[in-house]
DNA sequence: TGTACATCAGTGAACGCGCGTTCACTGATGTAC
DNA sequence: TGTACATCAGTGAACGCGCGTTCACTGATGTAC
């Protein structure tokens, strides 16, 4: 049956919402349109109404993840300033939490191979997240230096590459030496004059 | 027909490295088993005779994919020392060819994000592939270092983080922007005491 | 060395399954009067 | 405000397709004598 135009933002949200989960928990391939919907309490006959595409779903994912992952920055910044909220960042980003649980995570981390085989909108999506979210650490961790923007290109590119390759460990110690080894070059990237 | 041993060998040698490319140039999940017999020149049907499954496969191409890297790393380290093994080693790394043609790159960069959610056999064959990478490069970069085994995996982190990062980027200044900061950060590790 | 036979690598058709997408239908919502 | 009707969000069956895997078959290879 019909719906109210509040109950389809709503159902629209929920979508969103689960499949941004999900991807980051299994690749934008590991999970299919049915799994989104089901997550979501609906039947998968209705994606269409809300979107054109898995594909088109996969681009709105990632930006809404990268949404939710400015609005806390921002939130942080707004209570802390800039300075405490990079570094809160940073810090949350190296906790194991993060490690283990990709579903609320850095989508770099968890999708950036997946995103560089991906077409247009998903790509389109990611270099929008990726630099709205380098301004913020730009100017939160090197706001005073003039190379501050390259510096924060090169910390996320530490962040996501120390999550990503610790993920992939099986075994526990290798997993926390990554995670520790690559957590110390990251944080040396503050220290720098 | 009944091919002779040595046919046979040969036959796992070229699906092995179709496999190995291709996996790192449309991802585990992007490529099927047909795919790839066609890649080495036979038809689907033999594959079973080679591999129980696609899972088998895919360790085994990424153990394939870890030897390449190991041997050449090797013969580089007999012809011109360590050092410079380790170092030529992180120059081809961050040259652009390598983000531009995953296929004979870097399994971590281009598959880590899918490791990480694959099988024990793959996740294995990650452990011991970079174990060894990282005992190569903390040899050549930091072999006078009490953490050279800390600053190896950092570095791998960030240079496996980099090139991901880079290759998910759709607009070329962003791509080229993230390669130049990242590869900075990952030549500074050398230099560090 | 030559012969007879068992083995088995590779072929190609077939399998069941889950995928993305489509569509006729339903009934509550929104709109026109 | 009340009524009649058009709209359309969500349902669930159905579609064609490609997937991983299986299997009967073929004929060259390997082996036993």
């Amino acid at each position: 049956m019909r719906q109210s135009r509040e109950a389809m933002a709503e159902s629209r949200r929920r979508i969103l919402d689960h499949a941004a989960r999900l991807f980051r928990e299994r690749g934008l391939a590991g999970v299919s349109v049915v799994d989104v919907m089901s997550a979501a309490g609906m039947t998968h006959g209705g994606f269409y109404k809300h979107f054109a595409s898995k594909d088109e779903l996969a681009a709105e994912a990632l930006k809404n993840a990268f949404a939710s992952i400015a609005r806390a920055f921002d939130d942080d910044m707004q209570a802390a300033g800039p300075s405490a909220a990079a570094r809160s960042y940073i810090e949350r980003y190296l906790q194991p939490g993060h490690v283990e649980r990709p579903g609320q995570g850095c989508p770099v981390a968890a999708l950036g191979g997946e995103i560089a085989r991906a077409g247009g909108p998903v790509r389109a999506a990611y270099d929008q997240g990726v630099t709205k979210l380098a301004r913020r650490l730009a100017q939160g961790a090197f706001g005073q230096s003039v190379d501050a923007g390259e510096r924060a290109l090169a910390l996320l590119a530490t962040l996501a590459g120390t999550v990503m390759t610790a993920r992939a460990a099986q075994g526990g110690d290798l997993r926390l030496a990554i995670l520790a080894a690559g957590g110390a070059a990251a944080r040396k990237h503050l220290e720098a004059e």
